[in-house]
DNA sequence: GGCGTGTGATAACACGTGTTAGTAAAACGA
DNA sequence: TCGTTTTACTAACACGTGTTATCACACGCC
C-alpha cells in the first residue's frame, strides 16, 4: 500500500534540473529568472508525479506552519457558546482557507491547568491562535503576550492588552430596547444574561439605560434582574417582577435562552406573550424562531465574528497589519412575535 | 520580542551531554542506557530552559504528524450536522488529546470540488482522518482508499469499504414506535427524516417497520410519509397524514426538526399534543425540551460518536488494531410529553 | 582580447529532531 | 594479564524543503 512519498527530488530528476530550480518554479520565487521552457518541464513533472511538497519540511524550514489554533475555553455559559460554535467555525475557515492556513480547534476544559494549550505555541504547531471565550484567570496569556505571540480574542477581556472582536452589545441592547419604547412601553424590565461582572452583561445593561435615557424614562432599580446563563435562572427572575406591585409591560431579555424561561414563567402565570406582556430576547439562537411565540430578539452575528478575527489575524500575519485593540461588530433586530410589533396569525413553516 | 528557540543542542550544552542522550531521555527511549545521574541533569536543563520540542521538525523525521484532521462535509442536512458538531468534537477532542494528538478541523462546502480536503493527506499533514456526513460522489475517498490512509466514517456509506462508526437508527426507532404501541396506539404513522435514499432514512423507517411487525400491527403504506430534514416539510407531511380518511393517533417523526414542523401543524388545525395526537421524535435536539409541548424523543449519542470514532483511530493508528467494519451506538428514548406518557402538569424549570 | 553584464541554473547550507551504528571505559571472568 | 561483556554515551546520517552564494556561459563594448 502507502509508497514512497514523492519529493521534489523525484520531481528535479524527472525534469532534469535541480531541486533548487523545482522549489524556485513551483514557489514562484519572485527574483528568479527560469527560462519559460525549463518552468514547463518542471510543472508537467511535478503534476505527471502528484507532487505535493511535505507540510513539516516546509514549515521546518520557512518557520512558519501556515496553522492557526482555535482555543475554545470552557466558560459558564458553555452551552451559548456551543450554539455558536459552527458559525464561528465556518466564518472563521472561510477566510483560513483561501489565505493557504488551516485551523486547529483545541476545546480546553480548564484554562488554569498547566499546558492548557500554550503547548501549541511552544512546539510551534501554530502561527497565531484565536482565543473565544478568554478567561481572567487563564495562566498563559500573559506567557504569550510577553512573547509577543498573535492572539486575537474572540469576546472581550479588560486590561488583557490583547486585540479583541466582539458583538456591539451595548447598542444591540439599546435597539432592543429602543424597539420596545417605539410600541408605546414605559415599564420595561430587564433580565440579564449573566451576573454583572461579566462584560457582556454589563454592556447589555448599559444599552438598556441609554435606551431609557434618550426617551427620558426614568431607571428603576426594581425592573433590573440578573439571569445567569440558564432558562431556570430567567423563569426564577420572571417570577420576581411577576410579583412587583406594578410590574412591567416589557421585558428585555439580555439572552435567549434565559428568555425561554421567562416566556414559560409568564405562560404558567397564565398571561399571554405579547398581549400581557412583550418580550425580546438578544443572540438568535436558532429555536429562537420555535418557541411560542416566536421570539423577537437581536441576532448575533457569530458567523461574522469568525470572518473578522480570522481576517485580522490574517493582515496581521501576512501583511504585519497592527490589529485595531478592538473591533465591535453590528446587530440586527429580528422582529418576530413576542414583542407584540407583528399581530398573531398563522403559523408560516420555513419551506425548503 | 520573540527571542530565539530552545532546541534540543541547548538543552544538550547546559546539561554537558550530547543531543542524542537529551533524546533518549525526553523521549524515555526504552532500549537506552542512562545513568539516573545523567538523566536528572538533562531533565533539570529542558526544564530550567523551558525546553518545547519543534513539531515540525519532529514529524519531518518521525513521518508522524500526531494530528488528525476532521472534515465536516456539506451534507443537506446541515442544520442537523451543525447541531451535533460541538458535541462530536468534544468526544473526539477528549480521546485524541490523552493520546497526543491534535485536531485539524476542515469544513468542506463541495466535496466534489478537486482538493477538497485530499491535500491534509498529501502534504502528509494528518495522519488519520475522520469524515463526517461521507457522500458517495466524494471523488478522493477512492483515493484515499487505494493509498491505504486511515479513514473513519461517521455516518454510513455503503460500499465505501471504510470503517464507520453510527448510531444505531433501527433499534432508535424500534423503541421509540414500540413505546408509542405500548401506550396503546395501533395507528401509527411515520414521517421520516430525509428521502429514502439516505440510509439513515431508511433504517429509521426499518425500525418501525419492525416494531409494527413484532405486535402484528399490518403495515400501511398510506401512514408513511417523507420529510426532508426542514420543519416546513413536517409541517406539510402532518397536514397530508391529518387530511387522511382515517388519520393516525399518533406518528413518529425520525427527527425533531421535522417534528417541529409536526407540532405546529397539529396546532393550526386545533389539535391538541398528546390529547389528539401522540408524537415522538428523533435526535433529541437540544431545542426538544423548549418546545411546547417537550418533545419526547430518541438521543442521538452524539459526544459518544466522536469518542467511538476517536478511539478506533486510535488503536488503529497507535497499536494497528484493525477497525471494525461498522459500529453502531446505542440510543436511548427520552420521555417528555408529547407521546402522553406523562400526565400534563405545571412547567419546572430546569434549575442550575 | 579582456571586461563587465545579464541570463539561467545549481551546490551547499540550514532548519531541529529521531535513530542506528559505533566507541571508550569499566566491569568481569579465567 | 588478557579477552569478553556490559555500561553509558555519542558521531553521524536521515527526514524534505527554502534560500544564499556561486558558477558557467553568452553577449556586447571598448
Amino acid at each position: 500500500m502507502a509508497r514512497r512519498k514523492v519529493t521534489s527530488y523525484d520531481v528535479a530528476r524527472k525534469a532534469g534540473v535541480s531541486r533548487t530550480t523545482v522549489s524556485f518554479v513551483l514557489n514562484n520565487v519572485p527574483g528568479a529568472r527560469i527560462s519559460e521552457e525549463t518552468r514547463r518541464r518542471v510543472l508537467k513533472a511535478a503534476r505527471e508525479l502528484g507532487y505535493f511538497p511535505n507540510a513539516a519540511a516546509r514549515s521546518l524550514v520557512s518557520q512558519k506552519t501556515r496553522t492557526i489554533g482555535l482555543v475554545l475555553c470552557q466558560t459558564p455559559d458553555q452551552v451559548f457558546h456551543d450554539a455558536f460554535l459552527p458559525e464561528v467555525l465556518h466564518g472563521i475557515s472561510d477566510v483560513m482557507r483561501p489565505a493557504g492556513y488551516r485551523v486547529l480547534v483545541e476545546p480546553v476544559e480548564d484554562v488554569t491547568r498547566p499546558n492548557a494549550y500554550i503547548d501549541l505555541v511552544l512546539e510551534q504547531r501554530i502561527d497565531g491562535l484565536i482565543l473565544s471565550g478568554p478567561r481572567s484567570d487563564d495562566a498563559e496569556l500573559p506567557q504569550l503576550k510577553e512573547e509577543g505571540f498573535p492572539v486575537i480574542l474572540l469576546g472581550q477581556l479588560p486590561g488583557a492588552g490583547f486585540p479583541s472582536v466582539d458583538v456591539d452589545n451595548v447598542e444591540g441592547a439599546r435597539i432592543a430596547v429602543e424597539h420596545l419604547i417605539s410600541l408605546g412601553h414605559t415599564r420595561i424590565g430587564i433580565i440579564t444574561n449573566a451576573p454583572p461582572q461579566y462584560t457582556g452583561s454589563a454592556h447589555r445593561l448599559e444599552g438598556y439605560r441609554l435606551a431609557l435615557a434618550a426617551h427620558g424614562i426614568p431607571f428603576d432599580e426594581n425592573l433590573v434582574c440578573y439571569g445567569n446563563f440558564t432558562e431556570g435562572s430567567g423563569y426564577r427572575a420572571m417570577n420576581e417582577l411577576l410579583g412587583l406591585a406594578n410590574p412591567p409591560t416589557a421585558v428585555f431579555v439580555a439572552s435567549d435562552l434565559v428568555a425561554f424561561g421567562v416566556l414559560a414563567a409568564i405562560r404558567d402565570r397564565g398571561l399571554l406573550v405579547p398581549r400581557d406582556i412583550a418580550v425580546v430576547g438578544f443572540d438568535d439562537v436558532r429555536m429562537a424562531r420555535y418557541v411560542t411565540p416566536p421570539l423577537t430578539t437581536v441576532r448575533l452575528p457569530a458567523y461574522e465574528l469568525g470572518q473578522t478575527a480570522a481576517q485580522i489575524l490574517v493582515n496581521w500575519l501576512e501583511k504585519g497589519k497592527e490589529p485595531p485593540k478592538l473591533t465591535l461588530l453590528p446587530t440586527e433586530l429580528v422582529i418576530r412575535k413576542s414583542c407584540g410589533a407583528i399581530r398573531p396569525q398563522e403559523f408560516l413553516p420555513i419551506s425548503g
